[in-house]
DNA sequence: GCACTTATTATGACTGCCTCACAATAAGGC
DNA sequence: GCCTTATTGTGAGGCAGTCATAATAAGTGC
C-alpha cells in the first residue's frame, strides 16, 4: 500500500531530499500525523506533544505549512473547520465529511487516478491548467443517521 | 429558470416563500452577490453599501449565512481564502481557483448533474448518505501562467 | 391607517485559527 | 569539534467570523 511512507527513516530520507533538516520536531509531527489521519493542527500539536512536550503550536504550524508545501502531507479545509492534514499524499483520493458530526472519511477517486481533470469550462471562462482536483462529498453519516438528532448547523 | 433568479420580485418572493421578511438589507446583498460573484463578505459588504451606506459587516454576515441555509445562496471556500458567495445555486457546478492569483471560474459538472455522487468507499471507511459533491479544481489561470512570477505561495 | 409582535439589523466585545518578527537553538558540512 | 544557517521558540498581532444585546422595522390584524 500504502502512498504514504510510514516510517521514520522514510521520512528523513524524503526530508532529506527536499533539502530539509531532520529534527525531532519535524518527526514527530510527521508521526502524528501518521497517527491521526484528517486532524487540524491542534490535535497534531497535542499528540506530538506526548513525545516532544516542549513543541509549540507555532512550531507546528511551520511544519505543516513547509510539509505542505513539500507534499509530503496534504491539507484540507473543510467548511467550518479548521484545516485538516494527512500523510497520504500522491494519490487522489477524496474526502467525505458528515455536516452532522464532522468525521472525516477517504474516498478513492471514482474516476480513475486523475478525476474529473478536464472540467467544462463555461463559455465566459477562461480555462486553467489544472493541477489537482479535490473532491468535497457532503452528507451525513450512519451514526448520525441513527441518532437523527443533527445537533445544529454544521452547514 | 437559470438557476440565480436574479430579479428583485422573485428574490422577495423566495424569502417570503421561506417565511423571511423582505428588507432593504437582504435584497441589497443579494444583488451585491448577483454582481460580484465568488465574492467574499467584505466585498459583498462594500458593494452592497453603495446603496445602502449605513449596512454592516455584522449583519452581512447574518445575512448570507441565513440565505446560505436556505440555499438561496452558495457559499464555498478556497484554500487560504474567506469564504466566497455566489448566486447561483441548485446547478451543481464547480469551481477552478488559481493558486498563483486567487482568480475563481465556473466549471460546468463534467459527469452529468450529479458528478461522482457514487463515491468508492475505502474498506474500512463508513460509507455516508451523500447529498451533496464539491469539486475543487486548483491550477494555474492564463494570466499568471503568462508572467510566470508566481507571486509566492498560496498552495 | 395604526398599533403590535417579533424577525431583522446595528453595536460592540470577543474567539479561533493562524501569521509575523525576531531571538535562541541545533542539524549538517567542513 | 566548529561554523553556518535552517529550524524552533517566544510573544505579539491579525483576519474572518461569532455572540449577546439593544434598536429598528416588516408584516399582521384591527
Amino acid at each position: 500500500m500504502t502512498v504514504s511512507s510510514g516510517t521514520h527513516d522514510a521520512w528523513a530520507a524524503a526530508l532529506r531530499a527536499h533539502g530539509r533538516r531532520v529534527t525531532k520536531q519535524r518527526l514527530a509531527v510527521l508521526a502524528a500525523v501518521e497517527h491521526h489521519p484528517h486532524s487540524p493542527a491542534e490535535a497534531i500539536l497535542a499528540a506530538a506533544r506526548q513525545e516532544l512536550p516542549d513543541l509549540t503550536a507555532q512550531s507546528v504550524y511551520v511544519v505543516l505549512g513547509d510539509l505542505t508545501d513539500l507534499h509530503m502531507l496534504r491539507r484540507f479545509e473543510p467548511p467550518h473547520s479548521p484545516a485538516l492534514y494527512e500523510t497520504r499524499v500522491g494519490d487522489n483520493h477524496h474526502h467525505a465529511v458528515c455536516i452532522s458530526c464532522g468525521r472525516v472519511e477517504d474516498v478513492e477517486c471514482a474516476v480513475g487516478h486523475a478525476p474529473c481533470l478536464t472540467p467544462h469550462w463555461g463559455a465566459d471562462a477562461k480555462p486553467m491548467t489544472i493541477q489537482i482536483a479535490d473532491v468535497l462529498y457532503q452528507g451525513i453519516c450512519q451514526d448520525c443517521q441513527r441518532t437523527q438528532q443533527l445537533p445544529s448547523d454544521r452547514n
